[in-house]
DNA sequence: ATACGATGGG
DNA sequence: CCCATCGTAT
């Protein structure tokens, strides 16, 4: 049996509502730390990498672990039936080996809700995170970095990054113009590093490189689940883009720069 | 070169959003004292005037004259990029004569975004702009000219506007009823009018016409510019529909009436 | 059915 | 001025 509960069931919903428009179906690899999930895009052009570590959950409990594979719709479908401040349990048991139990109960447990879902198997090429030395790491209020994505996102298909210590430069070109944004970062003074600001937290080599509209634009959905986002960035590499969750947690995109 | 700065954006985006549902593309005359433009909306039904003088800049530079033929949902893509507070700057080089730069700077400073905006040829068929000497002259706070317009428009497709020197009425009729909203000039002490009351300011002889509900609703967007609206009637002459731009400009609208 | 943009309310 | 909801468009 594995159960793990979450007190507030918005978070789980926020966490699969950044992912469901990129991916259909995915395992949880539910084990006896935390939860995870890898998984291409459809298309096969972005990575998500998802970790809940058990810290995140209210209760955790796994005797063995379990693989879950699941269409996200279905998830999402379930997720939706929830309450914000219901209190939301993942229970799976072996002796049903094909279904998972999302249970929800309301704060003052007048109302409970079950759903059963079916799960299918899925093959388990274990996906390659691509994380190598970045040249540029970078935060941002992701509230802003979604911003600077629609902003760009009305005048191009791709945006541009180009980061080096002292600057970050998103931009984009397209029809009917383009548009650029410049952060500088010198003459901050990192205690009243503000939210909006870009920080470059790190920076071994100045980058350059330009990414596809459409998938950023879909990351940024993330920007419920924390108040910051962290680009890590190397020529010819994908960008992470990374949304911490907990302390330990993380929810990540990976997406392949435009040639 | 022709520059031009505006402290606070909203300014320029509030005068970009009163037109751009009227008019695609237009021609900004900037010249030595004063940014104008003129333009048919879509339809060739109304007509918009605006004038911005070079008082209302806060810098304000004009080698040669320019005429910058432009796609006004172009430019409001590249507005809507900027807050509401950022600096805003209008730069046109000779060297470049088939771009406009709009340079959007924050006031911390940390953020700098420049749109690059392709101009458009477009035909110089000048206006005649249709003053004649007015019957009447009436101003109202456009808020409440605004809220006039959306409630009659709830009831009619088109607005009666009936005035003289003692009263104002507007109405409208359709299948569901009609409604009327009367204001009355003749008790009002001029010190202690307030800004819903409508106020004749002029009146040679009464005047009774109707006009079009859609295009007054397109121009009460225009109500962020100046609290208060001036209407300038004549018998079956277009109404002059004035909103003021500092001391020296204004955009107003004309729109011929109902036969 | 889903995702985005626009509008109206707090 | 920002957020949430609604309506439109894909």
């Amino acid at each position: 049996m594995f159960e793990a509960q979450l007190k507030k069931a918005f978070v789980f919903k926020n966490i699969i509502e950044a992912i469901k428009d990129l991916v259909e179906e995915a395992s949880f690899d539910c084990e006896e730390t935390a939860i995870s999930l890898r998984a291409m895009d459809s298309s096969n052009i972005a990575l998500v990498f998802l970790v809940m570590p058990m810290e995140m959950f209210d209760r955790y409990h796994c005797d063995v672990p379990a693989t879950l594979g699941i269409s996200l719709a279905n998830v999402y479908k379930s997720l939706k039936c929830a309450k914000t401040d219901d209190v939301f349990n993942l229970r799976f048991r072996e002796q049903n080996p094909d279904e998972v139990h999302f249970i929800f109960e309301d704060p003052d447990k007048c109302k409970l809700q079950e759903s059963t879902l079916k799960l299918i198997d899925l093959s388990k090429d274990s996906l390659g995170i691509p994380d190598t030395q970045p040249d540029v790491v970078l935060e941002i209020a992701s509230a802003e970095f979604g911003k600077t994505c629609r902003d760009i996102s009305q005048f191009a298909n791709s945006m541009n990054i180009t980061a080096c210590k002292e600057s970050v430069v998103f931009s984009g070109e397209g029809d009917s113009g383009k548009h650029s944004i410049t952060y500088k970062n010198d003459n901050i003074d990192v205690n009243e590093t503000n939210w909006r600001t870009v920080v470059t937290v790190e920076c071994t080599k100045p980058v350059s490189s330009s990414f596809s509209m459409k998938y950023l634009l879909k990351f940024t959905k993330a920007d419920n689940i924390n108040d910051r986002v962290r680009l890590t960035l190397s020529e010819n590499k994908p960008v992470r883009i990374e949304y911490r969750i907990h302390d330990a947690g993380f929810l990540r995109y990976y997406l392949a720069p435009n040639v």
